[in-house]
DNA sequence: ACTTGACCTAGAGTATGCTCTAAGTCTTAA
DNA sequence: TTAAGACTTAGAGCATACTCTAGGTCAAGT
């Protein structure tokens, strides 16, 4: 129920550069120091931890991601705001996946097309590029 | 069947000093110049900057593409990489697949959780970081 | 003729997100 | 008591991928 920001890193692989970054950028406002001063995180800091990995991976800059929990930290009267964020956020990721699945199609043509070419010892180069 | 490198920003949505970079990076080594010393793109450098959108939003950096484009240059005996590198994008591109869906799950549990706050005017914060 | 606008090169500058260094503190075990 | 190892802060440095600036060329329209 406390570990040291080494636990942390190795929990998260994040460095204890980075969490000390994530930190002093207002990403961790909820951290404890105990008596020596050592940062003490709780579960619900790795919590916080998960959620800014996720709007990190979902396209949201460390400014973003601050916003929100600036918003947070406001209180209820931010409320529609964060919503909209969500909101917002789940329209990015619909479109990732679209974009994602379109850029696997085409490895996947292309790795059709390099299985036959290594087959053949050679790629004919007007399909490379169609 | 001949497009100035400003056509070619539009079309892209890159801009011109990208495709520039991109070109000075080893990119595009197949844009030809005119007697004037213009950049004279093709529908196949158009292709090309479309495999370049595709490897890099599938998390290849330019290094990456630039071996992929040097190998392609290289020729045949090269064929195999090439097959492995789009194998392991093809892996890559899954697991970011994979990864999405989970951030889809934690933001629509958000959306559920901000929805129901807004209704209520208040949201109760042990909910939050569950 | 001359202005506008698109292009050119070389190279400097910037934003983001780390990543590391220096100098020091604190705890623990030999 | 001393050395190891994990922690602290402040701040410098770095990688990636642009992004822009300066100074210049060239073609077309008025």
């Amino acid at each position: 129920m406390g570990y040291t920001i080494g636990q942390v890193a190795k929990k998260t692989g994040l460095s204890v550069h980075t969490l000390r970054y994530y930190e002093k950028e207002g990403l961790l406002p909820f951290i404890k120091k105990n008596s020596a001063g050592l940062r003490v995180f709780s579960d619900s800091d790795l919590g916080w931890l998960e959620l800014i990995e996720c709007l990190k991976a979902t396209g949201l800059h460390l400014k973003g991601i601050k916003q929100y929990i600036d918003w947070y930290i406001e209180g209820d009267s931010t409320l529609q705001q964060r919503l909209d964020m969500f909101k917002q956020q789940k329209i990015r990721v619909e479109q990732q996946m679209a974009e994602l699945q379109k850029h696997m199609n085409k490895i996947n043509y292309k790795i059709e097309l390099y299985t036959q070419a290594v087959k053949d010892g050679t790629l004919h180069p007007e399909k490379e590029t169609a």
